[in-house]
DNA sequence: CCGAATCTGTAGCACTCGCTACATTTACAT
DNA sequence: ATGTAAATGTAGCGAGTGCTACAGATTCGG
């Protein structure tokens, strides 16, 4: 269902399709996770936590020699394929959180504020404000998807030369 | 039309609502826009001029004093309530526009393009490359306005903080 | 004034949506 | 073995989806 969810987006996302990939029914996904909402809800709890997984394997948590070596490494890993479908998936919700989806709204800040604290940690040794540059980072490369998305990757490659000059 | 987009979100926007919000029948939709598809797009251009439209009226094309001033002064109407369900929107399309929408992709694309050159021209004067810091100040409010619409407002402002500082 | 082209209302089709009633099967403790 | 609870299959409901067939109404040039 994950695997569905991240190909084909979360507002297309019907009981039927869902249990098809699951090879089961949607009779049976309601009995299990009483109601669409809740069975969306709790895929999105183990989508996060895949991709928690897929960053640590990647990244692991040392502290970057510096804010652009940082920012590199991180972007390469965002912008492969396999993990740019989980960031799609991520703005869909975002995007549909500012619409009474209060819980949506809910999983989007508990995912952000993870994120911080993963960039945080992994921020160079002599940064002074190592949150604040981790909330800075994040935001830019959240602006950094967006341009990737909209099929502009040279938007986003001038933003990184402009925000994060290479040394 | 416009305004029931704006408050219900794309996804949601089916052919009888929308002609309810319009005064008339799901049948004079299709026959004077040829589909479900063919509104859509009109609509979206019509939306987008709309904002631009009301950017330009809250910030005539004036060189600003500094990049802090201009982004403080972006941020001003983007984050008010109004042009922020534009802003929403359209972050719905780029996110749809992941999956197969090439259609919703171009549209994308072009309004990133018209907003890179609406933010030159607001420029500081002595910037050296104005372009290129229009697309970072660009792809920084993108990542802003996800944070807010996350509902952490708070990081949105660390970052400015940290990426365009008060002089 | 009339024929033709342009509009618009009514009704409906074939489909998907989330969800449920009901019956049946399976698993397991006693 | 039997009673009970958990699990599953079948069928369907009421609502909504994009879209269309058909029939009237309206408009307008000749």
């Amino acid at each position: 269902m994950a695997a569905h969810v991240l190909d084909h987006g979360l507002t297309s996302a019907s009981l039927r399709p869902l249990a098809r990939a699951a090879g089961t029914s949607d009779r049976m996904l309601v009995y299990h996770f009483g109601s669409k909402d809740g069975l969306i809800a709790e895929l999105l709890v183990t989508i996060a936590n895949d991709l928690t997984r897929k960053l640590d394997g990647a990244l692991p948590p040392e502290k970057a020699d510096d804010k652009r070596a940082l920012l590199d490494k991180v972007l390469a890993v965002v912008r492969s394929p396999v993990v740019a479908a989980y960031i799609r998936l991520w703005r869909e919700v975002v995007a549909t959180a500012g619409l009474g989806q209060e819980a949506h709204r809910k999983t989007a800040a508990d995912i952000i504020e993870g994120y911080v604290a993963w960039l945080e940690r992994r921020m160079p040794a002599d940064e002074p404000r190592p949150r604040e540059a981790a909330m800075a980072m994040l935001t830019v490369i959240e602006g950094i998807h967006v341009m990737d998305s909209a099929g502009l990757p040279t938007v986003a490659d001038a933003s990184i030369e402009t925000l994060y000059p290479r040394a």
